[in-house]
Formats: C-alpha cells, structure tokens, sequence
DNA sequence: CAATAAGCGAGACGGTACGTCGTGTCTTCTT
DNA sequence: AAGAAGACACGACGTACCGTCTCGCTTATTG
C-alpha cells in the first residue's frame, strides 16, 4: 500500500489526573484492531459500529467515549493500521531512476492487493465523511507518507543528481498522487504504467524546462 | 473543476415504445437538478433520497424508476452537473508548454472552490459507495475527461513538439491525478505548484529518459 | 380476570381521505396479537418494543406509528385482548346473596391464575408509566369493567332486594377492588376470603346503617 | 396516604463487627432522602440509580452495596419516606361508626394530594418490577399498615360493637383496598363516596348475614 | 502506629433497549 | 402505466441506564 503512518492523538488530553475509572486502553485498543479486521473484507459504508462493537466485545458506548463517529473509529483504524505497511522505503544506490523504478515496481506489487485496495477507500470515505477537519487529518496527520520518497529526492538534490532547486514535493506528487488515484478509482495499472510514470518525472527533473 | 463529462444512460433505453403513461423527462430532470443544488452544502451521505425527493417535489418510487439506488442518483447528477464544467480547453497555439500551463492555471482557479470540492468529493463516494462497477462507471462512462488534454498532447506528439512514442496517457495522468487527490483531500493548491508540475511533466516528456 | 373491556380507540382520526399507503390494520393487529402473546409469559418491563416488533414481524418504526411507547401499545394490548375475559356474568336467580357468591367463587378461581395475574399487572404497570391520562384510559375506556356486576345490584336495588337509594357503585367497589388489589400485589385469597366479603357487603347493602 | 409502615432491613445484619471501614449510614440516609426528593416530581420508571446517586452526592457502588436494584431503593424510600404518614389514627370513643367516618375523611383528605399519590404508584411500580419476592414486601414487610384500624375493628369486635367472630381482616380490605385501588388508578374520590363505604361495610359487619 | 481491609465518590466498562432516521419496496389514489 | 404520497420491513444510529468493575482516597480495626 502507499505508505501511510499517523500519530492520531484523539485525546490531547489535558494532563489533570481524571478521576474515577481511568479509560482502558485495552479497549480502545481492541476497537481499533477489531475495526481493521472487519476492514480486511467489509466496505467503509458496510461496516457498522454495533459491527465493530460486537467483533471487539466491546460496548457501542465506550466507541462513542473515545470518537466522536463510524468515520473517526475507521479513520484511525486505517492510519495506526497502515503504519506497519509503511515499509515500501527507498533505496539509495546512487541511481536515482533505478531507485525509484524499484521503488514503484515494488509499490505497486503491493498496493494493488485485494486488502490494500479496500483499506485505502475505506481511508478516502472516512476522510470524507468526517469533517471538513478529517480531511486535513489525511494530509497532515498522517495520510499518505511520502516521507521516505521526498528524502530519497532531497538526498539527490543536494548531491547533484538533479538540480538543487528541484520542488522535490512537486515531482513526489506527479509520482504518488496518480498512484494512489488509480488504486481508489480502481483502475488496475500495471508495471509498465508505472515505469514510465516514474521516467517522464525524472527526466523532467533532470533536464529543467526551458520556460 | 477537472474537466469531466457524462453521457449518463442508466437506462440502455430499449426502444419498443412502452405502454401506459411515458415516464416523465420533467420528473427526471426535476430530480437531477434537485440533487444538484443539495450537492452544493451537503456532504454525500448526509443527503438521503428522501431529500431530494422532498426537494425535487417527486415521489421517491418515481426516482428508484431512473436509478437504482442513491449512488446513482448522486453520481449521475455530478456527472452531468458538472459536464457544463467540462469548458476548461486546451487551446492550441503551438507552443505546448504554454498552453499546458495556461490550462493548469484556469483549472486551478476554476476548481478549487467550495462548491466544486463537494461536488468532486460526493463524485468519489457515491463511486465508492456504489457497486464494484460504479467504480468503473467513474472512470470510463464519463469521470473526469482529460479528453481534451490527451488530445493536445496527442498533437503535439504528432506535430514533433514531443518525441512521437510518447505515453500520452500517463503523461497526462501525471498532470491531473495530482490536482484531483488534491482537490478531493482538501490540500489547497496555488498556481506556482501547478505551474511546477507542468514544467516537470512537460520537460520529463520532451527529455526522454535515458534509461 | 376480572372482566373488563376497552374499545381503545388511539386515532380518533378526522375522516379527511388520507393521502399516501394507508396504515395496515393488519399491522396494527399483528402487534396486538404479539404483545399478548409475550404478556403471558413475561413481566410488562421485560417486553421490549424490539421483541415486540420481531414476534409481530413487524418494524419497529410501525410500531412507533401507531403508538406513542411501550406503555401504550401493552395497555391496549391487555385491554382489547381481555375483552374476551369478560364473561364472568352475574347470574340472576332472584336471590343476590346466593348469585354474589357463585360470581366471587368462579371470578376467584378464574382470576388467581398466573396469566391472569401478569396481564392484570401488566395492565397496572402500563397504566401508571404511561401519561397520567393514561390512568384515566384504565378507569374510564375499559379497564375493570364492573357492568355485570353492577347491573345485577340496580336489578336488587329496583325489585327490592336492597334499599332502593344503595350506592350500588360503592358496593361494587367494595367487592371488585380489594379482588384486584390482591391480585396485583400477589396476595392468594381463597373462597372462604372471598365469601365471608360477600357477606359483609350485601349484609350492609341490606341492613342501612343507623347512622 | 393510606398507613404504611416498613422495618426495612436489607441487611439482616450479622452481628460480627466487619473489619474495614465501616458502611456509612449517612451515605444510606442521604440516597433515602434523595430518592423521596426525586419522587415527589417524578413517577417510578423516569427515576434512575444515576440521578439518585448524583442527587444524593454519592458513588452508584454505594447504592448497590445497601441495595440490590432500584426496585429495592425505591420501595424502602417510599416505606419509609411514608412511615411518617402513618399517622392517621383511629380513634376510639366507644362509637365504631364514627370513629371510622372520621378515619375515612382524614385519610381520604389527606391522600388525594398529588404528591402522595406520586409515592403510592411508585411503590406499586416498585413492587411489581422487583422479584416475586418483592411484591410480597409490600404486603408483609411493611405496605399498606392497616393495622390501626384492624386493632380499631378488633377492640370493637371484644367489646361487642360488632359480632365476636367477625372477620376483621375482611373487613379492613373493603374499606382500604378500594381506597388505594383509586389513588393508584388516579380515580379522584370524594369524602361522601368514602362516608358511604364506611356505612356499607359497618352495616354488614353488625348485622351478620343470614346467609 | 503501621498494616490491612473495606468503604467512599467518581466514572468507565459490557450490555440492552430506546426512539429516530434512512433505504428500497409496496400500496393507495390521481393524472 | 406513471405520478405524488406515504406506510411498510429492515436495520443502523447515537443516547440513556443498568449493574459491575476499577481508580485513588479515606477511615476504622487489628497486629
């Protein structure tokens, strides 16, 4: 999948010690986990709190004590979820086009899985359906990590693989952006696709525009 | 917003004429406009058939007629909605970096507005929400139509402004993949970075790569 | 049971043709019918309008149609499903001694029987949390219906049996609510209770106080 | 109200001092108070543990540990919360009659007021939504306290007012039960219906049926 | 006088039911 | 036969209570 991390800190939870019952991370924990294994074969719009509930023996009360909606639980779901497919990194042998043909080729390997595929427009719906604020928590938050390409660029950068005034965030785009489009679209793409995404980027970073 | 088109036909249209009273074009036309104008302050799943119903003064069997369900109704009413939108060329004076970033500057004005944003994001969810094949629908029966780009680059690719074997296709993808994952996650994006993608893609396509 | 009878009537309906599916009677019957069915082996407050709905076969929002809550839909239940339980007559013979006495010995055994009791409490518990109008729905619409009785004591009263002037309202109270008194609060009361009441009552229905 | 008397001990109180702290009456006392308070405005079912406990400034565990349900809470509020009501006594001037009379307008005066009213149906409420067991509370743990006016009736029946082998018990239900019967039913009862009640039931006790 | 045990207010927990709302179908009468 | 209207079965929503279970703190009794 197209890497993805978060923080998801729901609660900036003012340090006051609580009083009473201090909420039990084991739940929250078990909801989170019990809402990406309905995730793995369960649409966004066909998962159900009470679903989610019953799948984590959990009560529906205790999801609406620690988020605020379905897509609140599912969005974190996703995000903590994905963390762990956050592993598609970069290489760095010097060769920056053969780093990111690799780089694509294995994405793509990846994300155009079954899971992967339902995780990521489970991650689009509930960005979508929260509020307007959801959808930055995508982007900011955490969202699609493209932390490892970007530094992959930055490191070509500043050794003269491409120009150093290259908007590396820019080319990260035109890279990932289409990628993951295809992916929520469905539209299925193969390695060739992917191949020459990743030649027209670089070379146009390579031989800056005449304009 | 991104240039899409409709042909909408939810009703391969058998052509023995029916019997008893012809459906009523207005009642069609009447909800498509309906939904429209929900479209514009409310999000995909907050609006409910029997809104529009409500708003269109028809009767909710009247729109399970047309459509067959509310996903269709919403995707059809996006498509077509937006298909006045489809307006944004690709003038053609020769010089196809100009052109492009003369695009990319009218459609970033053009898209990123409230109104567009919500149609753009309902588009995905009601694509998302609908069958497997309403993904497909998205996509090929109308979606976001870079028809008119990929023509531009196909003319420039015969005319020898870029190298005659280029994948089109992805180059175009390359452009307006980026703006539309944009548009729907809420970045906001200035024209400085649609001018920097074009420069990109274009000098990517003109320098083939020297893999 | 003691008898009572309801003509229950929730929509007292102005007779303006309604637009729209009108309700279904059969509806409206296969709630009463369940709820009565549930009534005889379960306490009022562990009837749920779920379990309701799902032995009716019957939405929950129907249900909701036609009455306002639980207390409702249980009340009318008991009264119209108990109108057939008001055939313990008052027989006539000539001699209201003798005729008291065989309606409390049929009405005592009839009524101590562990589905009378739960639909007399039912009736009770569905009564008070109900709207006070609602405890007014018990006296008045239905709820006990003392008639026999108190037809068989004008009969005395006008032939002379008893004084003419007796308070035959307050004699039949004074015979019917410690009755159902007992039940409600599960006191078992044999005959002999019952009859040494009878005693009591006529003998000082016939013999006027000197007060 | 109707004389009521309760005992009310919950705990049958093993007499080997517990180790820890020991239970605070107070916090018993206070969760009394507040659920008479509560009471007062609000009838049985819209009464909770919580809005017990928050009223009384206590921990839910607290009720719980005294108490095994709201039933419970509730029924030894109204018992005793009403003990201090039970102070319409029967006099005794040697003139049953009259002493009765003036029984039946004091208690009737005194228990058609909104208030005790709320209580007498909370405790019916209370009794019946309580185990089996519970409704045998009411009657014999505490309830409806007839015992003034039985010791009345049985001081007459030794002195000779009445036949010897009255029934008093039987006696006291024809004058009681349909006085609570009407208060929980909400049935508004006048002082002359009360006044001719009391003459029926001492006219057949004093002249004993020729049955 | 510490250790221990149980009570305390507070409030989260797993449940269950509530009453509302939306979906897509069905049924009435009207056009 | 299609239209507007609206009831229908179904099922999820988010809330409210129930009775239980921790928390950290307090208060007696016991060693």
């Amino acid at each position: 999948m197209v890497p993805m991390s978060a923080q998801a800190q729901p609660t900036p939870d003012r340090e006051e010690p609580r009083r009473g019952r201090p909420r039990s991370e084991t739940a929250h924990q078990k909801v989170l986990e019990a809402t990406s294994r309905l995730l793995a074969h369960t649409s966004y719009d066909s998962i159900t709190v009470e679903g989610i509930a019953a799948e984590a023996g959990v009560g529906k009360q205790t999801i609406y004590r620690w988020w605020k909606n379905k897509a609140q639980v599912v969005l974190e779901a996703v995000l903590t979820g994905s963390a762990q497919l956050d592993l598609t990194p970069v290489q760095d042998t010097g060769d920056l086009r053969r780093d990111l043909h690799t780089w694509m080729r294995e994405t793509i390997a990846e994300c155009f899985q079954e899971e992967h595929i339902a995780m990521a427009r489970s991650l689009i719906t509930a960005g979508l359906e929260g509020l307007p604020t959801t959808a930055e928590l995508i982007q900011q938050g955490g969202g699609w990590d493209s932390g490892a390409l970007l530094n992959r660029l930055r490191a070509a950068a500043e050794r003269g693989e491409i120009p150093a005034d290259t908007e590396v965030e820019v080319a990260a785009s035109a890279l990932t952006d289409p990628l993951i489009f295809h992916i929520i679209t469905g539209k299925v793409r193969t390695a060739e696709w992917g191949q020459e995404l990743v030649n027209i980027v670089i070379s146009g970073v390579a031989a800056p525009g005449d304009a």
